[in-house]
DNA sequence: CAGTATCCCTCAAGATACTG
DNA sequence: CAGTATCTTGAGGGATACTG
């Protein structure tokens, strides 16, 4: 991560996103997010990673702008890490690996944790890839293109 | 990536995912593979990546099932990487990483690549999860379950 | 509790030479 | 061309002590 390529400067959104949040730590930090966790304990704890280490990848995230830092919501003096709309907006690639890893990394009855809509309890649809009118696209069926 | 954790041991799907691709060029290698490119060296010169580096993250790929070695369709002695069904399947996961990319890391005017539908040549939609019944689901409304 | 500051060490990654 | 083998380096990461 940060390369001396410097990603910043590459033109395939691809490369760029995964400077910024393709290490070991950081999408499992918004995983973690998105399951709720707030504070730096609970990271730390659920994670079992290094504190200087996760210090380092929420300071990154909150000056990403994909979490930001509010004051903690019970009486303690500390502040909490929520998710910004632009780390919501990472939701679609969480939930991609998640499905993923569900379905490729796991042994047919192996158990896995599994999302759900809280509202139904079903099990979200699998994503895939569709046309503004609604037809799904395979990857043979795209391309990339330039755009100056 | 392979951490002393064994995250393969690890029941979160996301989890699992990340230890397996979630490394600095594993994905960059994916998705050259969808552009088309099937060679070592062309991986090798897209990249910028060492040459021993590609080398064992292509057999990588090649072990966890996500690339395939095949006989070169030219008249070269040599072989050529392509996706799997299981590598295919990783295209929502590009897909995402893009368009996140596209999104959130680029100035408003600023050119990139684009995703589109060779057919049409009009870009995709914004992936998003949904039920399977086709309303779209925001982060909130989902949780995750664990499964025995 | 929520971090910061150090120290240390492993391993990912780069460079390069070599081989079929 | 398509890799493998070897060496070296630097950054990522772990452990721990310390602070407000």
């Amino acid at each position: 991560m940060n390369s001396g390529k410097n990603m910043n400067a590459q033109p395939c959104p691809v490369a760029r996103s995964l400077d910024l949040i393709g290490d070991r730590w950081t999408l499992l930090v918004v995983r973690d997010a998105f399951d709720g966790v707030r504070r730096f304990s609970d990271f730390q704890r659920h994670l079992g990673v290094a504190r200087n280490i996760l210090s380092e990848r929420l300071r990154r995230l909150v000056d990403a702008g994909i979490l930001a830092t509010q004051p903690a919501s019970d009486s303690s003096a500390y502040q909490e890490y929520v998710l910004t709309e632009q780390g919501k907006a990472l939701f679609p690639v969480v939930v991609a690996l998640r499905q993923w890893g569900e379905r490729h990394l796991f042994a047919e009855h192996e158990p896995h944790s599994e999302l759900v809509e809280k509202r139904t309890g079903k099990p979200l649809a699998f994503m895939a890839p569709q046309t503004t009118d609604g037809r799904e696209v395979s990857a043979d069926e795209t391309e990339v293109r330039k755009l100056s």
